[in-house]
DNA sequence: GCGTTTGGTTTCATAATGCAACTAGAAAGT
DNA sequence: ACTTTCTAGTTGCATTATGAAACCAAACGC
């Protein structure tokens, strides 16, 4: 993965969260490690990737702190990828792309799978952006400060 | 942009998500889009991409439904990409991806530019996954259910 | 009408990705 | 202990995507 955050962009924190995650296999590795997948061998099947380039993201995400390699947990001498905090930290990333994806990327008549909270068994709430004051936001209701 | 979607991930919103928008450059086009950007040369200018590269991912994201061209609104026969409602419900994506590079992108000293409610001038509150009961939920408190 | 700006297209070089064959170390079977 | 299989890669090569620069036509500004 190049670094192309070029000067201008170089302090927006869109941009350097997609330098880290910015690509379609990244995100559907760490996809994947939410459901709880930690082998190679795992990311490997699920995602039907090259090898090689499995490795070179997976070294990428231990590189920029978001897996680390862990001993394995069968008590084997392989090891295992986990998500670190600030891998585990990316959880609403992945929602916000998920109920994206079922609000527009299915047809009337297909069925998406669903996240839901383990304890009622209930799809999770939309996420929603809001002001300090519990105030619901639109992009037309915010704006970027350069600096602060 | 090639479609990836394997076949075992098919019914995966976040997959299909990421055959739309899964890729560095149409994130940030769409960033782009958000901060008010609509025309041609000014998504060229901020980004400093090739404009080869730049017209495919505009017809991209117009051929998927999440800018179209509309009218100039200065009147001059030229056109301009504006977001669609389903461009603008990408919304949540770049602030979760805002908050996490926030957090997590940027050495002590530095300060990044930062996301505000235009009325009360402060920053947006963190996004937060919920149940529907409004109980904060993480990713081990969430499973995926294959179907519904 | 004439030069400039805008929004591209075309061509070619370079970099990323994908595929298949190969390999070292660990595990499992016998 | 020895062989086989499994895991997690590496290597080499073909294909594809990306990037830089030159070129171009329609629209605009004067």
């Amino acid at each position: 993965m190049v670094k192309r955050t070029s000067l201008e962009n170089a302090d927006c924190p869109v941009a350097r969260s997609l330098d880290a995650i910015g690509d379609w296999w990244s995100l559907m590795i760490i996809r994947d490690a939410f459901l709880g997948m930690r082998r190679f061998g795992e990311f490997q099947k699920s995602l039907g990737l090259a090898k090689n380039i499995l490795t070179t993201r997976l070294r990428t995400l231990v590189g920029c702190g978001i897996l680390e390699l862990v001993p394995a947990s069968d008590g084997s001498a392989y090891r295992e990828y986990a998500l670190t905090q600030k891998g585990r930290d990316l959880f609403p990333i992945l929602v916000a792309l998920r109920q994206w994806g079922e609000t527009y990327a299915f047809a009337p008549g297909e069925v998406p799978n669903f996240l839901v909270d383990r304890k009622s068994g209930q799809p999770v709430q939309k996420l929603e952006v809001r002001a300090t004051s519990g105030r619901r936001l639109n992009s037309f209701d915010t704006e970027v400060r350069p600096r602060q």
